[in-house]
DNA sequence: ACAAACTTTCAATAATTATTGAAAGTTCAG
DNA sequence: CTGAACTTTCAATAATTATTGAAAGTTTGT
């Protein structure tokens, strides 16, 4: 395999998972050809690149950039703009889990702490409901406060910890 | 809020979480209902307290099935079958987590590691393609260890210690 | 073996989501 | 200020994914 085959199956397998996880192709694809490209990219080679359309280009390149994984770099002299995504997976990981808990976990939390506060009326429907969405907050809660931390702080120690926790 | 209001928006959130995430509503819906129900339900009891057809009933179920975390259930007396979910959230962390590894994180995993493994013929876009597929490598496997080991074990004296750790 | 009771399958259709491309908008050099 | 160079927006369209419903399939009691 070389070069372009191994660049292809990389912006492929990752716009796949991408799509598996509900994130659009085009998006994922995008951030994996910044991910790996050596410079900042401009709009007509990504769009070459990929051969997708100008404006599917540019809107999916504001949503890498709401997600803060895509920035937009001025190259001196030029007239147009380039892109180029976070390099370090770690940073890249810790926007992802950041931004996916604010905008996803935390409202369905939010949520489950409602529907699990309702008042008991003594009957078993209404006492399984508040037991499971209970359980399921408190899952919840522990997931996102253990993913937060663990993607938030200069956390090498910690990283270290765990791996010898649990290997 | 009572009952009915709480149900709904339980079930209602569950399923735009799974949309969210790649999951269908129809089988997220489905999952959420039986994991509040008081006992199994049959496919009438589901289709008409969503509003669903049988054909997507059936179909959903089945594909919940495939995921571990509903199964059937014989109820003596009773021609029809009962469907009911894993009730236990730990549990049903446990399998989804396994699932989503075995089917989606481990395939993607086999293809950073080849495209990792690329020749590098000393070009600048070569190195980083190997340097950035390998960070991403590294990455997914340990998260996915990670996920599977806590995830795996009886694992409450881990749970514990960790989240002493990180708390 | 039959038929009632039930489930599954799958082609057709609907709903949702992604993509295009051209018009409108913006920026900036001269 | 003007117009070329570039980006964004958005209505139309395409592609994908979910859902229906009826026919085919299966199981079970008699």
């Amino acid at each position: 395999m070389e070069y372009q085959e191994a660049k292809e199956k990389f912006i492929n397998t990752w716009g796949s998972l991408g799509t598996l996880w509900g994130i659009n192709k085009a998006m994922a694809q995008i951030q994996s050809l910044l991910f790996i490209s050596t410079k900042p990219l401009s709009m007509e080679e990504i769009m070459a690149e990929l051969k997708i359309s100008r404006g599917n280009t540019s809107m999916n390149l504001r949503q890498l950039m709401d997600w803060g994984i895509v920035t937009k770099e001025l190259v001196p002299g030029e007239r147009k703009e380039f892109f180029a995504t976070e390099k370090d997976v770690q940073e890249l990981a810790r926007h992802i889990a950041k931004e996916r808990s604010r905008r996803e976990i935390k409202p369905v939390i939010k949520i489950l702490k409602e529907v699990s506060s309702i008042e008991d009326d003594g009957t078993a429907k209404t006492k399984e409901l508040i037991k499971q969405t209970k359980a399921l907050f408190d899952l919840a809660e522990t997931a996102d406060t253990m993913m937060n931390k663990i993607v938030n702080q200069e956390h090498n120690w910690i990283t270290k910890s765990l791996l010898k926790l649990i290997k």
